[in-house]
DNA sequence: GTTTTATGTCAGCCATGTTGACCAATTATA
DNA sequence: TATAATTGGTCAACATGGCTGACATAAAAC
């Protein structure tokens, strides 16, 4: 009997855990993203706009095509949304200095304001989510979300882990 | 020194560690919707589809309204989804027996296997983090979620958690 | 018998993704 | 140096999936 026990948790993982897991991405990222979205939606934007703030504030300096590969969208959906954050004054753009064909996409100083505003928002989410799930769980919570992405965003990731903000 | 550390490892924690969640987290939604998103494309339906899918599926016998909270969008917004799901056979719905004002949603055969399909392909990924994270981090991974989620949400998924498939 | 609830529907708007075509400036290469 | 490739922009058109507002019907509740 003692020795069935594991194929009975085995299923038990594949069956409700794994309906657990998948409605819980559902809802985390739906309220994760809830809060900056309203705070986003009173300024006549949303979040692609997020998107981009947040990743050009991550990578100051990054090109164009560099944030094309991270958003992976087209550059005629990103160009929609970087006209409108320079229009309103959240994003410049600088020549290259040596290829002078690359915009280098900047935060201004309102737009760092915005973006510290929409992370410290969910920073203070995951604050608590971290605070009531304990320290070891924060590794394991990494560790699966890394384990569920493709292995070429997994790379992704990597790399511009070396070269962090 | 040894009593700073914790400091400066909280410090640690709300910087880096901060925006690396942020990050999983788009990451991993993105490629955790992004199979399933093919899947159905190949079908002329989206990810609202599936959503729908995924919880009748999950609750068979759902009224609209318990399905309108569960996803949060309008009526509207369901309406057009659910038309398409039902004119292809992937849903039916039948008028409740105590409410006869209440229309009761179920998947088809058609629909079961869709929702099977679908799924399954995300019981592969989750499978996969799962395996490589080991057994530990699941939890973790799952409590954080948790605490990612709204008070309102969190009480939503106890409340069908009682009431499972 | 009136009111409330559950659901559906029509019409239109908006954000954000897509494809395809074409262009200019710049860099790389044959 | 002439040509090709790269970086980026733009225009037009389309699809999906949110939204609001208005209105209708059947059934339940009071």
């Amino acid at each position: 009997m003692a020795d069935i026990k594991p194929i009975g948790k085995a299923l038990f993982l594949r069956e409700e855990e794994l309906r657990r897991g998948i409605e819980l991405m559902f809802f985390a990222y739906r309220d994760f993203t809830g809060e900056p979205d309203s705070i986003l939606e009173s300024q006549n934007m949303g979040r692609a706009h997020h998107r981009a703030i947040y990743f050009i504030g991550r990578s100051p300096g990054i090109s164009v095509s560099e944030l094309l590969v991270i958003l992976n969208i087209t550059k005629q959906s990103l160009s929609r949304v970087l006209s409108a954050l320079m229009e309103n004054e959240f994003v410049v753009q600088e020549t290259g200095t040596t290829d002078r064909r690359q915009r280098l996409l900047y935060l201004t100083e309102k737009g760092i304001a915005l973006e510290n505003q929409l992370t410290s928002v969910q920073g203070k989410r995951f604050a608590r989510a971290y605070r009531e799930a304990g320290v070891d769980a924060v590794e394991g919570f990494q560790r699966v979300l890394r384990g569920l992405v493709d292995q070429s965003t997994r790379d992704q990731i990597d790399s511009f882990d070396d070269k962090p903000k």
